[in-house]
DNA sequence: TAAACGTATAGACAATTATCGATACGTATA
DNA sequence: TATACGTATCGATAATTGTCTATACGTTTA
């Protein structure tokens, strides 16, 4: 696998990419809101010091690296982390920049296992 | 565990400054060439085309990041990445940001074999 | 000691990006 | 239908960053 393959959703894992989605403090922020619940936009903004098109910019950002669910229920719309894909992403990573690891020995017998 | 922690080096885990060292297609040419040998800055600018001071920067930044190990000897420096704290770093990634995925639950179990 | 070599630093510049206010767009509601 | 609301997009701006050339610094060699 190299850093510019695809997963099983046909989603590009792009090394760089990833880690550029993941290459800012509010954008971290936001990730960590999102973990592991639905939020809609204003929630976020509500939640974070920022305004709210620049927490719009940084929701595109992470879709368009796959890292995000998005969910439109009226007027509102919903955002959650993808978990499995940070783990695919960080998987990737530590295949190609840890292969001599144990953990990367794992990887490669138990792969793809995650969706 | 969060996103500023500090591994059994005392080198501070910190997940944006891991996601920026990795946010750039030079850096991880970089890391590539060096993942599994120790080259020198020579080596590493002849194998990638760009400027030794480019190199340099990318080296200095990697650096500060613990991500790599350096060595010197005579007039050359060796470069050398640090897989095991690749792998830190991206168990804490998904610690923080997939805890709720079979990976998470296994690294908190076996969590810190990895120095 | 002087010259050559390898690497790091300084300074300049262009490209990228994070942020904001203003506004457009779509959906619900009065 | 008109208004209010939630979100995305636009345009501007400042900060960050990747790259280069020039140069300084330390080590080796002639």
């Amino acid at each position: 696998m190299n850093t510019d393959d695809v997963n099983s959703e046909g989603k590009p894992v792009n090394s760089v990419a990833f880690a550029k989605a993941l290459a800012d403090p509010t954008r971290q922020k936001i990730m960590g809101l999102i973990c592991c619940r639905w939020l809609s936009v204003n929630e976020i903004v509500e939640a974070i010091d920022v305004s709210q098109p620049t927490v719009s910019h940084h929701l595109a950002i992470l879709r368009q690296a796959g890292l995000v669910g998005v969910r439109s229920e009226g007027k509102h719309t919903f955002y959650t982390l993808n978990q499995s894909r940070v783990v695919v992403c960080c998987g990737n990573l530590i295949k190609v920049f840890a292969p001599e690891t144990e953990t990367a020995e794992e990887l490669e017998k138990g792969a793809s296992s995650e969706k």
